[in-house]
RNA sequence: GGCCCCAUCGUCUAGCGGCUUAGGACGUCAGGUUCUCAUCCUGAUGACACCGGUUCAAAUCCGGUUGGGGCCGCCA
């Protein structure tokens, strides 16, 4: 047997072992939820946890629920939750159930379910397995600080655990502050991870916890312990820092002698630093990256490969192929740095991948915002755009203003050069800096950027007049980048080093040390412009 | 500090006891194409944290050490 052909029996037996074991794990129907809070902008943390949710869910015709968790009156924002479902199905990541599509389980918004919650509370209280605390902030912060100072692990001193029930009335009447507490069982939780296997915590070291601010109030580890049992969650899917939160929401499932879903507890997103992703990092939101030009499936592709690969050598992927590879016994145990070059080159693949016609579609903005041209409202015979062909309609009215030069550029003109550019992109919002040229009266350059190497002045100017006199002397009719090309390239020929004469036309056209080529610039500028701007690197080579 | 998790090139990772001179991708560097940049092509660089054990055989299994991370809220 060839190392290939062992390498694909292997591959067959894995796969093969895969399938198995998760018919083993998958008995019923698979059922898994994304619960963002918002309280900020689509995280890319929360969203690598969404995709994997969702590629989860779809290889196994289950559901994906989206779940608000909004208990933190103060923090949350609609406007958070706006961006966060805005941004999913920017991203293509559709959810079956919640907030606003019905299921059977909803309302999906926690604010709107309080009374489920106040029904499990009291159920808690009645039976003692809860109680009321009226230690404050303050008392507990210092206890805190105590414990972590002599080495203890800090956790609640039981102080209110057994109040007289009297003494708790009277405090509830005059309406002092007070949480509800757990009463934590002292024993051992075992837990079967997907990913990590077998863990193990001692509950006497967490202390009694709070499970609610109020009875109509409850907190993040009781009120998912309820949801998730409510919305008959299967697998629960999420990131590594809520591991330690798991035995808690285990014992309250076992007091109130409900299911355990499945656990998985994906590895972190890291910054360079190898710390959690974060706001100082830089960018974590989903909309900073869109703004910023990068295509949904470059950002799909990228965090898909965050902690999780196929195990073959295949690199893109796209949504479907996604569902139809992904395994949670593929992902990584470990963090992942997030590589901002690694995505980049994605993104520029993707961009490389796209129409033209899609490309300038996207990329109009980008000059818009820029200032550099707006959009002509209002033009009469000038049908709105329809997807499709888009060309028939442009080419005929300029849709188009220059706003520095007043001129109408259509379509068809603009889509010539982000084509031009596109094989430069990693990311749209690059286009205004690397195209205003072509929306520019006069352009800055120093004088030395029009040299090639070492070439003197006099070589310059030479080079300058020959290239005026040769398009001068082009006709309207033929001035294509190909005649363009075949006549300067004959030029350049005589003077033997291409760059000498080339070298100063594209710098002088383009104004910058790097661009596209000059035929094709040429073609676009125009005879006219393309003059004008010789004979203002001319002039700017003898008036220093 | 306590509890828990983790450990292969700079980064993302392949590797499931012999196929391995540890493979791929990004990055970096060099070369080719080229007036420049980019694309594309070719090549190079570069890792099993350490120490013990198990075994005929260990990157792979076990133990320890070290290192890194997460959590320890009346946030989620």
């Amino acid at each position: 047997m060839s190392a290939e052909d062992f390498k694909f029996f292997k591959r067959e037996r894995d796969k093969r072992e895969r399938e198995m074991s998760f018919k083993l794990i998958e008995p019923g129907e698979v059922r898994v939820r994304i619960a963002p809070s918002p309280t900020g902008f689509l995280h890319i943390g929360t969203t690598r946890t969404a995709l994997f949710n969702y590629l989860f869910a779809n290889q196994s015709v289950g559901s994906f629920v989206l779940r608000i968790e909004d208990t933190d009156l103060e923090r949350s924002n609609p406007k958070f939750e706006k961006d966060i479902m805005e941004n999913l199905k920017w991203l293509g990541i559709e959810w079956s159930e919640g907030p606003d599509i019905a299921g059977e389980y909803g309302p999906y918004r926690q604010s709107q379910r309080l009374d489920t919650y106040s029904k499990y509370l009291e159920k808690l209280l009645s039976e003692d397995k809860a109680y009321y605390c009226f230690c404050s902030e303050e008392e507990l912060e210092d206890q805190r600080q105590y414990q972590m100072s002599i080495g203890e692990t800090p956790r609640y001193s039981g102080k209110c655990a057994n109040l007289p029930k009297e003494t708790v009335k009277k405090y509830l009447a005059e309406g002092k502050p007070s949480v509800i507490r757990f009463r934590v069982p002292v024993k051992k939780i075992y837990f079967d991870d997907l990913i990590r296997g077998k863990l193990e915590f001692d509950t006497g070291l967490m202390g009694d916890i709070a499970i609610a601010k109020s009875i109509s109030t409850p907190l993040y580890n009781f009120a998912v312990v309820i949801d998730d049992f409510e919305m008959k969650i299967s697998h629960v899917i999420r990131g590594e820092d809520h591991i330690s939160n798991t035995p808690k929401q285990i014992l309250i499932q076992q007091v109130l002698g409900l299911p355990r879903p499945k656990y998985a507890h994906l590895p972190l997103i890291l910054g360079p630093d190898r710390t959690k992703l974060s706001k100082r990092h830089g960018s974590v939101s989903i909309s900073e990256y869109k703004k910023a030009g990068y295509l949904p499936e470059a950002l799909i592709n990228f965090m898909a490969f965050l902690g999780w690969n196929p195990g073959t050598e295949r690199e893109i992927y796209s949504l479907p192929s996604l569902i139809k590879e992904f395994s949670l016994d593929r992902v990584q145990k470990g963090g992942a740095v997030f590589n901002n070059k690694r995505l980049d080159y994605l993104n520029g693949f993707y961009l490389r991948r796209r129409s033209t016609e899609k490309l300038t579609e996207m990329c109009i903005p980008y000059l818009i915002e820029a200032g550099l041209i707006e959009r002509i409202e209002n033009n009469p015979g000038n049908p709105k755009k329809e997807k499709g062909d888009l060309k028939l309609f442009e080419a005929e009215e300029p849709e188009y203003k220059i706003i520095e030069t007043g001129e109408e550029i259509s379509f068809e003109t603009l889509g010539k050069i982000v084509a031009m550019y596109q094989e430069r992109l990693k990311k749209l919002s690059e286009i205004s800096e690397l195209t205003d040229f072509f929306f520019k009266d006069k352009l800055k350059y120093s004088k030395d950027l029009l040299r090639w190497e070492e070439m003197s002045d006099a070589e310059l100017k030479s080079s300058l007049k020959i290239l005026g006199e040769t398009l001068s002397g082009m006709k309207l009719e033929d001035w294509i980048k190909e005649n363009l090309e075949k006549n300067l390239l004959l030029k350049a020929e005589e003077i033997g080093d291409r760059g000498k004469l080339l070298w100063p036309l594209r710098a002088a056209l383009s104004g910058k040390e790097a661009s596209a080529g000059p035929f094709e610039i040429a073609e676009i500028l125009g005879k006219e412009k393309t003059l004008k701007r010789i004979k203002d690197a001319k002039f700017l080579i003898s008036n220093s």
